[in-house]
DNA sequence: TTGTATGCGTTATCAC
DNA sequence: GTGATAACGCATACAA
């Protein structure tokens, strides 16, 4: 190739990478050349050589079945943007925490990582600190072991919680993750409980399973409260699938739900809403957090102070407006709700 | 490294990468030098080295507004399994024909390359052939440029096609996603073009829509067909989002839903069903379409002839026994369908 | 079994 | 503005 347009290897290097330095004549000559070859630069001798890959790895284990994707699109993207390349690794849930995972992606050279929540075996953080990686912790709040982008799951509780209880819900249900393995319900469901004590409210035994994200799990999950009685008003789903789900079960038992029992999310999409119209809703900021961390890695690699770790705004999302004993509301929100982004009956920010 | 062991950096390489080539004694120095340093093979060199990346570059547009992380993961699987990393690209719609993308995916040395689809640029095949990169296209059937894995549209059109007949349908809409920028969308119709017309059937263009595939978007779909008032007896739906959505219309339309008008769907997840029990679909290998592409890669990779490209099978779930004047079918279907992967009342396969 | 030497393809440093 | 040359860190052929 360098013979090919008669010049050195040095000379085609800089015309491809430093135009600048060049003359117009040689660079020509590089380029056409390189054309007709139909070169790509060798990526592995380029990294070996600058000690940098421009590759920046995540670890984002039960990426299939959740809302995981859509913040990897965010990230993907924020980092595209910047000449950066996304090496993803999707290992099954038990194998999630083998620092074998991260061995791999060091050994592909990335220049940085993102990981999925905070907590990480202790080995990750030595390992990412002894070799100087920058990182970022996604979908977390706080860690001492770096910074975390995400939002606050207790300020998103009591959001919600705080408007159960001003439409006069007293004892409640929750539909939610699996709190032993899932570090984000875990999270969301402790700051229920927080938001419910601080309310005076009660979260009902009776009325509370953990189960998977899914709108079956939530189906049955409901299926199982109903059987159960519990003594409750509102159910609140940890997502936006088990709201389905739940909705659908109540429909199928013949249950008046406006009246009967409220039902409130955290939803990552939207369809929930359109079952029921009525459901209230916390909007969360799955997207941003990975276009967040993609900023935030950036920054450190361009050697930039990121700013600050700031919780991403939640919102809260109401389609109802009036008490327990309100009529079917579906009779006034007969449009879709949430077009175009905009809240449809009222909204306030979390963290305002 | 090579001296904290005693030993030269040729044995280190031996040690690490070709254990029966060496002395244990001598092993056990390396290996406990290596964990003692944190030591992690700069996977640049050994590239270089190897002329070889252990990483497979995935193209997938559209990424995070899609059943295609599904796909991913199966691929993303499939490949871990086998030592190899993906390497992920996920540019927004627009970009997805640029050359250039792939040109940054060969320069990070990708061995081999998955595509989305059959409908790729002309130089996209040319690149991949000049550098003797193996590549599959996804979620394809056939191609002159190389080997696709994915199923028959057309065989699953005519699967839901020929049960819409048997049910009596005579005239239905589609609800389907936009054909002018999606290649499965258009395979998609097509074949229900085709199955239609074979059946004698007509497709009711006041009934049919062409839409983003979203929830919103179906809910949206089956207002605007409600409205103009369609003579059709069935409504086919692309996907499950939009099967959603459109079930979710009718009932607030209040409409009487398996009486008048009947619902069939293209699936990829499983929840409509639920929302509607008498809902007709067809199950997409959407997984397995990943799982295969990486297997198919690794074989290529290894220098393995691999099984000549075979559609995967789709799988019809019935969930209505009678005809058109069937009563409210929820009243026999009050339990969730589709339990543990079994079809509720039937099923066939479309290749069988 | 182990050490030595060379090459992988690029960039950076230094002469010119 | 351009050419020569030395890294970059690993694998391997060859020698010992």
């Amino acid at each position: 190739m360098a013979n090919l347009a008669g010049v050195s290897t040095g000379t085609v290097s800089r015309a491809l990478s430093r135009p600048g330095m060049i003359s117009d004549a040689t660079r020509m000559r590089v380029l056409a050349a390189a054309d007709r070859l139909g070169y790509v630069a060798n990526g592995s001798a380029r990294a070996l050589a600058l000690r940098r890959t421009l590759t920046v790895g995540a670890i984002v284990p039960r990426y299939g079945s959740s809302s995981f994707p859509t913040m990897v699109q965010g990230l993907e993207s924020a980092l595209a943007a910047e000449g950066y390349t996304l090496l993803l690794s999707a290992p099954a849930h038990e194998a999630a925490r083998e620092p074998a995972i991260l061995r791999t992606l060091l050994e592909r050279g990335v220049d940085a990582v993102a990981l999925l929540g905070a907590e990480q075996p202790p080995q990750t953080f030595a390992i990412l600190s002894a070799h100087r990686i920058p990182f970022v912790m996604m979908w977390a709040l706080h860690s001492r072991d770096g910074d975390c982008i995400g939002f606050d799951e207790s300020a998103a509780a009591a959001c919600v919680i705080d408007h159960l209880s001003s439409l006069g819900h007293r004892s409640i249900g929750f539909i939610g993750g699996h709190t032993a393995d899932n570090e984000r319900a875990r999270n969301r469901y402790r700051g229920i409980v927080e938001a419910v004590a601080r309310r005076g409210m009660s979260l009902c035994k009776g009325a509370s399973v953990e189960t998977d994200y899914g709108f079956r799990q939530g189906f049955e999950a409901m299926q199982q409260i109903l059987r159960a009685g519990a003594p409750v008003s509102a159910i609140l789903c940890g997502n936006d699938y088990l709201a389905a789900g739940a909705l659908s079960a109540l429909d199928r038992a013949r249950i008046e739900v406006p009246r009967q029992l409220s039902i409130a999310s955290f939803n990552d999409n939207e369809f929930a809403a359109y079952l029921h119209p009525p459901l209230t809703t916390v909007r969360l900021p799955i997207s941003g957090i990975g276009q967040q961390a993609g900023r935030h890695l950036i920054a450190r690699l361009r050697g930039r102070q990121p700013p600050a770790p700031a919780p991403l705004p939640v919102t809260l999302i109401v389609r109802e407006s009036t008490g327990l004993a309100a009529g079917p509301a579906s009779a006034r929100t007969s449009t879709p709700p949430a077009r175009r982004g905009a809240p449809k009956r009222g909204s306030r920010n979390a963290d305002a």
